[in-house]
RNA sequence: GGCGACGUACCCAAGUUGGUAAGGGGCGAGUCUGCAAAACUCUUAUUCCCCGGUUCGAGUCCGGGCGUUGCCUCCA
């Protein structure tokens, strides 16, 4: 079966194949604003991504994939009004700007790799391509797509014949919304490609242009940054479902408007995580992050395997039920494949080749990871010899990233540094219970046992003696 | 007001061009055990929100309801 992909732009799944020529998978992925930590409904986008990525280099490709660092500030709400976000999260926190945007920075790049994302090409940073989006604005203007208001140079987005077409938007009905701050914005689809600094008062982040001192817009860094590491045409665009509306639909108008070539061939979209049935968002106050979950004592790993469960069109609903419910599946899985480390064999037998087929279909299948989850639980089931099982774990793991290749203990042992080593002390307590046993003084063995409960440690009564673990 | 998504067992969730309901968790039962725990085995939807229609056949297609929910403001 061919890969396919489901496109926003055509709301249909698509064979995905390279234009002729071309060898690389051109990605660009928008990445996160780094004002204040990433929750775990963000990371879920960052996961459908990295499932993408692996999914494409499952089936060969190579990959050029940038993921954009939002590090300039962007307005709380469009038009004059609303405050910088980055400025907001200083201000909150009493540091600079640069400050907060290095310490995001650094959150964000560790949740991502607690969750085994894989590195993207490149990192590209907004406030490192000031130029690149001076000089897209400076295109657009020559192509007389751009006017001037006293706060701004915006795009006119009614000079652009397509701008309503990626979102199928009703431009005569959204002009009845409630909702939009007109400003001196001639339509309410146009949209800011340079703010000017507010005169009476100095920005921390500001830069000189041909306009005069200020700020890149809100959706032209995507557009810079995106063309000049993939050139005018990506092969594939990701991010989540909101941006659908208004940032892609942006980024779409001025990049062609400016190149005069398609912006993206794939546009693909992962939908929300949500808390109670409700959106999870970061202006609401209250939001999970990896690191809550982490102190909870989960396993980054035991997210991932709850994002993958649902596939990634289909909201999420997060509960600490649904996220235990994955937590055991993952031990469960563990009990399976870990004996299994380090035994793989080559895949030759007709039965292991047809469950290879079916996992790359499945993932293939616009990236249906529940399916393919079935597919490796039904592997563990079969009568296959344990070098084929154990070749067929790590060849799917590649996809999954779920860490199959270590031993559960391995990376679910608890950091602790106040730990006191008290092993002699439990071998000397089960050493006792043994005795207790062996007299069939049942009460006193079962005291020990309960004793030992409350050190946190379970014990396993077999016929070659007694053994056991912390928990 | 405009544009969407979703509604499958106790919970999560898949279901490809319509052909007779994956998988996980949990529950329950059994084996084992002094009892537990762990492990292993088995079990868990005559039915897919409701009502019509098309069809030999529909969770899957069409029409109409009901319910939940997202975007249209920065947002994954």
């Amino acid at each position: 079966m061919a890969l396919t992909f489901y496109n926003t732009a055509s709301r249909k799944k698509e064979p995905f194949s390279l234009l002729p020529g071309n060898d690389t998978v051109k990605m660009y992925c928008c990445g996160p604003t780094v004002y204040h930590y990433a929750h775990i409904g963000n990371l879920r986008t960052y996961i459908f991504e990295d499932t993408l990525c692996r999914t494409l280099e499952y089936y060969g490709y190579k990959l050029n994939h940038i993921v954009n660092i939002t590090d300039v500030g962007h307005l709380t709400s469009d038009g004059d009004t609303g405050d910088d976000k980055m400025e907001k999260g200083a201000a909150r926190e009493g540091k600079s700007v640069w400050e907060i945007a290095k310490y995001y920075t650094d959150a964000f790049m560790k949740d991502w790799h607690a969750l085994n994302i894989e590195e993207p090409t490149r990192w590209t940073k907004a406030t490192d391509h000031i130029q690149e989006q001076i000089d897209l604005v400076k295109t657009l203007e020559e192509k007389g797509y751009t006017y001037r208001t006293s706060d701004g140079i915006y795009f006119d987005s009614l000079k652009d014949k397509h701008y309503a077409d990626f979102a199928r938007l009703d431009v005569e009905h959204l002009q009845q919304g409630s909702r939009i701050d007109m400003g001196e914005k001639r339509a309410p689809t146009d949209f800011a490609l340079w703010k000017f600094s507010p005169k009476d008062k100095k920005r921390l982040m500001e830069w000189d242009s041909p306009w005069g001192v200020g700020f890149p817009g809100w959706h032209i860094e995507c557009s810079a940054m995106a063309m000049k590491y993939n050139g005018p045409t990506l092969d594939i665009h990701c991010g989540g479902t909101d941006h659908i509306r208004v940032h892609h639909t942006n980024e779409i108008a001025q990049s062609e408007c400016a190149t005069g070539k398609p912006f993206a061939r794939f546009w693909m979209h992962g939908e929300f995580l949500r808390l109670d049935g409700n959106k999870m968002s970061k202006s609401s106050g209250e939001f999970l992050t990896v690191s809550v979950l982490m102190d909870k004592g989960y396993n980054p790993m035991d997210y991932r395997l709850f994002a993958l469960t649902s596939h990634y069109r289909n909201y999420l609903n997060f509960s600490f039920e649904s996220l235990d419910s994955a937590r055991e599946a993952l031990k469960s899985l563990h009990k399976k494949t870990d004996p299994l480390i380090g035994k793989a064999t080559a895949i030759e037998s007709e039965e292991a080749k047809k469950w290879q087929q079916e996992f790359k279909d499945a993932i293939g299948d616009d990236l249906n990871m529940p399916r393919a989850l079935g597919i490796l639980n039904s592997v563990l089931k079969t009568e296959l010899s344990d070098g084929e099982k154990a070749a067929l774990v790590a060849d799917f793991d590649k996809v999954l990233g779920l860490k199959l290749d270590q031993p559960r203990e391995e990376y679910a042992k608890k950091q602790d540094p106040n730990a006191v080593d008290d092993t002699a002390e439990i071998e000397a307590l089960i050493a006792q219970r043994t005795e207790a046993r062996k007299s069939k003084n049942w009460a006193e063995s079962d005291r020990i046992r309960d004793l030992l409960k409350e050190k946190g440690v379970e014990i396993k009564d077999s016929k070659d003696g007694t053994t056991w673990k912390r928990v």
